[in-house]
DNA sequence: AGCACGCCGACT
DNA sequence: GTCGGCGTGCTC
């Protein structure tokens, strides 16, 4: 009878702390630490949740034995994370300059906040239960990708593919049978999908489909129930999951496949540090493991689209609408010199549209961004104490109000500045909008969904879109949020008020974000409508991120984004590392980036510039000053040791104690 | 990130 | 005379 080897009296753990050190730990006198289990340990005068990622025989050298304490007590009766778990932790500090600690903390369902916005997800992706006759472009699609990624001989080969095609080509059913495949080879799937409130749905189509075998794993979910499945999936009781950004993280063994569905969409990007890019995960777990990968999209991002003129990333295109929808037509309408929010075309195509007994949708992409009050005489324009972005007016209130703080103040009657009473509210916002419908189409009804109307009581905005599913409703005004409505199938309009707001935010990405708005929404629109019409009112008509939107020209899109990128130095010709710094005094916000950027300039590589410091657009936010350096290469490689030397050097510094932020590859520089 | 230790201003 | 501000140092 052989005892088991005794265990290691020596651990080594790792905590979710900014700090990229191991330490080490005296096991518990049961034994019953190892590596992949979480424990509790004294840690300075707290005691902390500690990650147990190696154990060892003997002590660290350095290390007095005296500094040395004991563990308290061990938290998982099994491991919840393995070697394959710890390598891609790894790869994220070292990719994501965050300490391994935050990395495998962030990757692991336990208590971490984690920030995944719900919202209600649009029933694009209507999946049928059974399968589903292929076309002849899906078909070649699928034998393209099972023929990459299926042949496990040559991990090397190809496995990276994207599904480029308009909304109802059919991407979603080549996903499943690309899943369907992997499953029957004994191997396991991870989709990701960008709302929470899509994963539910596609895990019960899944489930309808294949039996039982997908579970969901998102932060809509309890923690309990979250860590439940996390097990789960770790026991290998389950073979597919859906998900959220954070799924890609799942300790799936055998994997052979990931599914990136809305491969553009933001929701991808993790908004707080480690920040994370769920495509970039998905690669580099593909690439360790030898899965394939699938992203799909209408509209994919400029980076995917480069990687798919070079030849890293296949592409796989479905031209066809299935059902043999046509697209709407799409009308871009000039508001320069108009007085209203509502220029004639949209007038009349809002009337001819009730009288079909149809309905429309109005579109506000960014909430209040251009409905701030303004001096006519002198230009003033009522800014937030705090966070420095415009005011919206909030009539209901009767109250000027920040979008980021929440601070509110009474509007003045007359320009503090000037004096004149030729300001106000101008521009566009929700209400204003919805008021002036009102007075135009007295008969019609009409009803507002934004995250006001709908945030008080749950579930409001789903009431909402029923009514206008039912037909209650003949004009439905919002934000975003009400882009599930786009698939109804009474709309025969949309309108998008004002589609260039995006394009005066000082932000490179603003061009290919109006872009993907407008063809997303035009492709949704087309889903059902037959002579369905979608107007887009700007001031800018000729900026080509409107134009190519409006002839639905997605590669000349592309064509001329990528050389204004190249021209420009922006990604993704090169690579950015920002690094924000914020404090409630301006003066030290902007010391410490000084004295990194100091740290910073003598040790760029010669392939590197850097922007700044300077204010970041949006200069303060919640009462704290922000301030920025962008340092940019042409690879992440050099950038990476510059910023890990900079800030080892700036730690040392201990200047002022002020927070640095950095966002590898950051999506907004806001 | 916390949390404590430590040295300078207005309060019972 | 103390309470308490947040600068800075440390965490096996």
């Amino acid at each position: 009878m052989n005892l088991p080897a005794p265990s290691p009296p020596y651990l080594d753990i790792i905590f979710d702390v900014p700090i990229n050190q191991v330490f080490t730990y005296l096991a518990d006198e049961k034994g019953e630490a190892s590596v992949g289990k979480r424990v509790m340990a004294p840690f300075g005068k707290r005691e902390l949740l500690g990650y147990v990622i190696g154990t060892k025989d003997a002590p660290p050298e350095n290390l007095p034995p005296e500094k040395m304490k004991m563990i308290r007590r061990v938290v998982d009766i099994e491991p919840i994370f393995d070697d394959e778990e710890i390598s891609l932790a790894k790869w994220m500090s070292s990719f994501y300059l965050c300490s391994l600690g935050e990395a495998l903390a962030s990757m692991i369902p336990s208590g971490r906040k984690i920030n995944e916005t719900e919202s209600i997800a649009d029933d694009e992706n209507e999946i049928s239960d059974t399968s589903l006759d292929l076309s002849d472009e899906q078909q070649s699609a699928l034998n393209a990708i099972l023929g990459g990624c299926g042949n496990k001989s040559n991990a090397e080969k190809t496995s990276m593919f994207y599904l480029y095609g308009i909304t109802g080509s059919g991407k979603t059913e080549v996903f499943l049978r690309a899943a369907e495949y992997m499953l029957k080879e004994g191997k396991s799937v991870i989709y990701l999908v960008p709302e929470i409130s899509l994963t539910h749905q596609t895990a019960e189509a899944i489930n309808r489909r294949f039996g039982a075998v997908a579970a969901t794993i998102h932060s809509g979910m309890s923690s309990a129930a979250r860590f439940n499945e996390w097990v789960n999936i770790r026991r290998g009781n389950i073979k597919i999951v859906v998900g959220p950004r954070s799924a890609v993280f799942v300790p799936l063994r055998n994997l052979g496949l990931i599914i990136i569905d809305e491969e553009h969409d933001g929701s991808y990007k993790s908004g707080n540090s480690p920040r994370y890019h769920a495509r970039q995960a998905a690669m580099r777990r593909c690439s360790a493991s030898g899965a394939g990968l699938i992203m799909g999209s209408a509209t994919p991002s400029v980076e995917a689209w480069k990687l798919m003129n070079e030849g890293v990333i296949k592409r796989l295109d479905l031209t066809r609408r299935l059902s043999g929808g046509t697209l709407p037509e799409i009308v871009p309408v000039n508001l320069s010199g108009s007085d209203s929010v509502l220029s004639p075309l949209l007038k009349e195509e809002i009337r001819r549209t009730a009288q079909e007994g149809k309905q429309t949708i109005l579109f506000l992409n960014r909430r209040g961004f251009a409905y701030f009050y303004h001096c006519n005489s002198c230009g003033y324009e009522l800014r937030c104490k705090n966070c420095s972005v415009s005011l919206t007016y909030h009539k209901s209130k009767g109250r000027a109000v920040c979008h980021y703080c929440g601070y509110s103040e009474q509007p003045p009657a007359a320009c503090p500045e000037c004096g004149s009473l030729e300001a106000g509210f101008t521009g566009f916002g929700t209400e204003n909008i919805e008021e002036e419908v009102q007075r135009t189409f007295p008969d019609l009804r009409i009803r507002r969904a934004d995250a006001d109307t709908t945030r008080s009581k749950k579930g409001g905005l789903k009431e909402i879109l029923e009514m206008f599913r039912e037909g209650y409703v003949d004009v439905l005004l919002g934000t975003q949020m009400v882009s599930k409505g786009l698939n109804f199938p009474g709309v025969r309009l949309v309108g998008i008020v004002l589609a260039d707001i995006g394009l005066y935010l000082p932000d490179f990405r603003a061009a290919e974000r109006t872009f993907s708005h407008i063809v997303q929404a035009a492709g949704r629109a087309g889903r059902y409508a037959k002579g369905g019409k979608v107007i887009v009112q700007t001031f800018r008509p000729a900026d080509p991120a409107i134009t190519f939107a409006c002839n639905m020209d997605i590669p000349g899109f592309f064509d001329i984004e990528l050389k204004q990128r190249e021209a420009l130095g922006f990604p993704p010709y090169s690579r950015i590392i920002r690094f924000t710094s914020r404090s409630k005094e301006s003066a030290k916000a902007d010391n410490a980036l000084h004295i990194l950027a100091s740290i910073l300039k003598p040790i760029l590589p010669s392939d590197a510039d850097m922007l700044g410091p300077s204010e970041c657009p949006i200069s303060i936010i919640a009462g704290n000053h922000r301030r920025h350096i962008i340092i940019r290469g042409r690879t992440l490689g050099t950038l990476h040791r510059a910023a890990r030397q900079a800030l080892e050097t700036y730690e040392q510094q201990k200047d002022s104690r002020v927070y640095i932020e950095i966002d590898v590859d950051p999506v907004s520089l806001l």
